[in-house]
DNA sequence: TTTTTGTTAGACAAAATTGTTAAAATAAAA
DNA sequence: TTTTATTTTAACAATTTTGTCTAACAAAAA
């Protein structure tokens, strides 16, 4: 029983993660995941027995990943500025790369979502909400609910990029215009939540 | 030539809103939108003539509604503080009753989106960016791009509520618990966009 | 009342999408 | 080289969803 294991079911897991995720097209057809993919329709029921069961392993998968770095920044050993300048800077590398994946995450909640987010680890979040709090009572960040400051953080981080395509429009800039702006995002965002001493 | 006019039409589009902008089913099908709406699904074709045209009509209708209402605010004659608190107001009841709105127009920005997105006013937004410049400079608000302020407007009133059954999940808060929070967020806003002298 | 116009309903057709089956191709192991 | 299990393909079937057609129904006008 060698599995021969040529990367084909990686290989069409990853292309669906880049429709769905990078290009936006959430209702992507079984066929046009194969096409992308260069395979068979047929491929992905072998591999995935249905197009729902493809979509919850990328979709797993994606989840995992994202949050076990995220995980990682706010467990880390740091002070609590430096571990807050990690995490917007993987997170904002995640969203350049992926920025419809927290899209997709909300139109299926109802679906695919419930199971899936009961199991994302809060503990990690707790312990850095924690921090925060006492961050507030030292005076380095404004005081507030703490749930206030992780859903400053990461709007501020998230939604500049999914609303891309809008703001462009909006604000008349060419798409590399654009990308200076969100350079820009990390110093912003960081001068914005902490009190400049 | 009398229309007989029972309210059906609009009956239909305002329970094809509800079900696609206020309670997230973004895919759902002509069927269930007749059920909902309790017409027969030729109603719906009798009226829209296609699906589509049934789609694209409410989610006009719902654009135009609320970039006006921006529109009027962003060019009231008020101070930029009061202005913005207005703003703030008002996007958020919106986000409140019709939390999916958002994420429809970036979901389907490549079949429906690209038309309507042409059709934005950038008039009054570009006003209003000037004044945020003018307020940069007088120095009651933090030195940045204009449009990162915007950005970082949008985003604090937004996202949280596109995300709150992450949320909800994410910080174990009740939804009557999620409602508070989401009560303290325009005070959060401007304490956070503007430097408290 | 009859006619006209507008509205609703049921049955049917067409299209799009997913899922299944069986056979052919491929590559490693015996 | 033959065997064996795995992978890929083509043809077909089932399902879901949308769209059309025709007839019935309701209400105002002639």
């Amino acid at each position: 029983m060698p599995l021969k294991n040529t990367g084909t079911e990686q290989h069409i897991k990853d292309t669906a993660k880049r429709l769905l995720f990078a290009e936006g097209k959430l209702h992507a057809t079984t066929q046009e995941i194969a096409d992308a993919a260069g395979v068979n329709r047929t491929a992905l029921h072998y591999y995935f027995r249905s197009r729902d069961q493809l979509i919850a392993a990328i979709f797993q998968e994606a989840m995992q990943d994202l949050s076990q770095r995220l995980n990682e920044c706010m467990t880390a050993d740091q002070p609590f500025k430096a571990k807050t300048e990690n995490i917007i800077a993987v997170f904002l590398r995640h969203m350049i790369a992926f920025p419809y994946q927290e899209t997709f995450l909300v139109t299926e909640i109802n679906t695919l979502g419930k199971k899936l987010i009961t199991n994302i680890q809060s503990g990690p979040v707790k312990s850095y909400l924690e921090e925060a709090a006492d961050e507030m009572k030292k005076g380095t960040i404004e005081k507030m609910h703490p749930a206030h400051f992780l859903m400053n953080l990461f709007s501020l981080l998230s939604y500049p990029l999914i609303m891309a395509p809008l703001y462009q429009k909006l604000f008349q800039v060419s798409g590399k215009d654009f990308k200076e702006l969100v350079n820009e995002r990390a110093k912003i965002i960081i001068n914005l939540l902490f009190k400049n001493q």
